[in-house]
DNA sequence: ATTTTAACATACATGTTTGTTTGTATAGCT
DNA sequence: AGCTATACAAACAAACATGTATGTTAAAAT
C-alpha cells in the first residue's frame, strides 16, 4: 500500500485536520488516537507513522498555526508618535477581525484554552507564555513612545494602558470562544476598543459635550 | 469498620479537599480516582460510597464553592445613583482582594478554567454561563442607572462599560491564574480599575491637568 | 527486473482506569 | 443483647488506550 510522497503528505494533513476537529469537540485528553484515526479515515498505524505519540501530534498542531502578530507589532517603530495609538487600535481590530473569520484559528485557540496542560503539555504553556510576554513588551514600548510625546491621557500610564488593553482583549476572546460565540466578536470588539482608546487619548476640552452628558438626565 | 456519622462526613470532606488538590495539580481528566483516594488516605471504595463517579465528585466540588457575589450586586439598588460607579468599583476591588487571599477559591477557579468540559461536564459549563449572565445583567442595570442620571461619561454606554469591565476583570484573573500568579493581583487590579472607572466618569473640566499632559513631552 | 524501502493496516501485548461485587467490622437502633 | 444498616476496604472483571511488532503493498531506487 505504499503511497506517493504527495499522497503521504496528504494523509498527514488529513490527520492534522482530523485531530483539530476531534480535539476541539472532545477535548485533548478525552480524545483517543482511534477517534482521530477514524475521523481521518485511517488507522492508528498511520498516526504512529507520522507522529511519535499524542503529545507530539498536539505540538505539531500547535506549530501549524502561524503567529503573524509579532512583526505587525514591531512595525510600530515606523509610525510617528502621533499615530501610535491609532496604529495599535487598528492592529487590534484587525487581529479580532481575522480571528472572527478564521474558523481554523478559532478551533486552535479554543483547544488551547480548554486543555489542561498537565504533565507533558507544559512546553506548550511555556511557549505560549513567552510569546505573550513578548507581545505585551512590544505593546508597552509602543504606549511608552506615545506617552513620552504627550499623546497618552494623564489618567493612564504605558504599563496600565497596556494591561487594560491586553486583559480586555483576552477576556473578550476567552468569553467568545468558550461560551459558544454568542455575540459578534468583531463588532463588539471594535466598539469596546474605540471607547477604550478614546479614554487613552488626551482629553479634548469640549465643554458642550460635557454639558450634554448631564443634560441627558 | 463502620464510622460514626461525624467521621463519615469528615472523610467525605477529606475526599473533596483531596480532589481539589489533585484536580488542581494534574487536571481533572488526567487525575485518576486512585490518585484522589491516596491523597485522601482512603481507597476508591470510599469515594464510590460517597460519590457515584468522577463526574459527580467534580460537580459536588463545584457546588461547594459559594457564590456570594450575587446579592452583593443586587445591593446596588440601595445606593444613590451618584455613588453607583464607586460602589461597583469597590465591589470589584473587594472581589479581587478576596480571590487573591483565598487559595481555595483560586484552585477551584483554576480547575474550572483548565478543564475541558467534554461530554458529561457540560452542565458545569452551562451553569457557569448562566451565573455569568446574571452578573453581567446586574452590572449593566447598575451602569444604566448611573447613565440615566448623567453619571456616566458620554464616551461609554451602559452596555459597553459593562463589557469593558467584565472582559478586563476576566482577562486579568485568567492570566493571573493560568500563568502562575506572576504579579500582584490585588494591586494591579486596583490600579487598572481605578483608571478604567476614571474614564467611566464624566470629565471634570480641568484645563491645567490637560495642559500638564502635553508639558510632559 | 529486482530489490529495497516507504507508507501504511492489522494484530497483539501491556498497563491503566473504571465500575462492581464481596467482605467486614462496628455504630446505632430495638 | 442481638440485629441491621452503614462505612468503608479489598478483590475482581471488563473496557479502554497506548505502544509495538509484524504483515502487506506498491513506489522508488538500482
Amino acid at each position: 500500500m505504499r503511497r506517493t510522497k504527495a499522497e503521504a503528505e496528504e494523509t498527514r494533513n488529513s490527520i492534522l485536520h482530523a485531530a483539530e476537529r476531534v480535539f476541539y469537540e472532545k477535548g485533548v485528553s478525552n480524545a483517543t488516537l482511534d477517534d482521530v484515526a477514524k475521523a481521518a479515515g485511517v488507522t492508528r498505524g498511520a498516526i504512529y507513522w507520522h507522529f511519535s505519540n499524542k503529545t507530539d501530534l498536539f505540538l505539531e498542531l500547535y506549530n501549524s498555526v502561524s503567529l503573524p502578530l509579532e512583526d505587525m507589532i514591531a512595525r510600530d517603530i515606523e509610525q510617528p508618535a502621533s499615530g501610535v495609538l491609532a496604529f495599535i487600535e487598528k492592529l487590534t481590530v484587525d487581529w479580532l477581525d481575522e480571528l472572527a473569520s478564521d474558523e481554523h484559528r478559532q478551533r486552535i485557540f479554543t483547544i488551547l484554552l480548554r486543555c489542561s496542560y498537565g504533565g507533558d503539555l507544559m512546553p506548550v504553556l511555556e511557549r505560549q507564555q513567552e510569546v505573550d510576554d513578548r507581545h505585551v513588551a512590544s505593546l508597552e514600548s509602543a504606549f511608552a513612545r506615545a506617552g513620552n510625546e504627550g499623546y497618552l491621557n494623564a489618567n493612564w500610564t504605558p504599563h496600565s494602558a497596556t494591561r487594560a488593553l491586553w486583559w480586555m482583549v483576552g477576556g473578550l476572546c476567552t468569553e467568545w470562544l468558550l461560551f459558544g460565540r454568542r455575540f459578534d466578536l468583531a463588532a463588539e470588539g471594535r466598539d469596546g476598543l474605540k471607547r477604550l482608546f478614546a479614554s487613552f487619548r488626551p482629553a479634548t476640552i469640549d465643554i458642550t459635550a460635557s454639558a450634554d452628558v448631564h443634560s441627558m438626565a
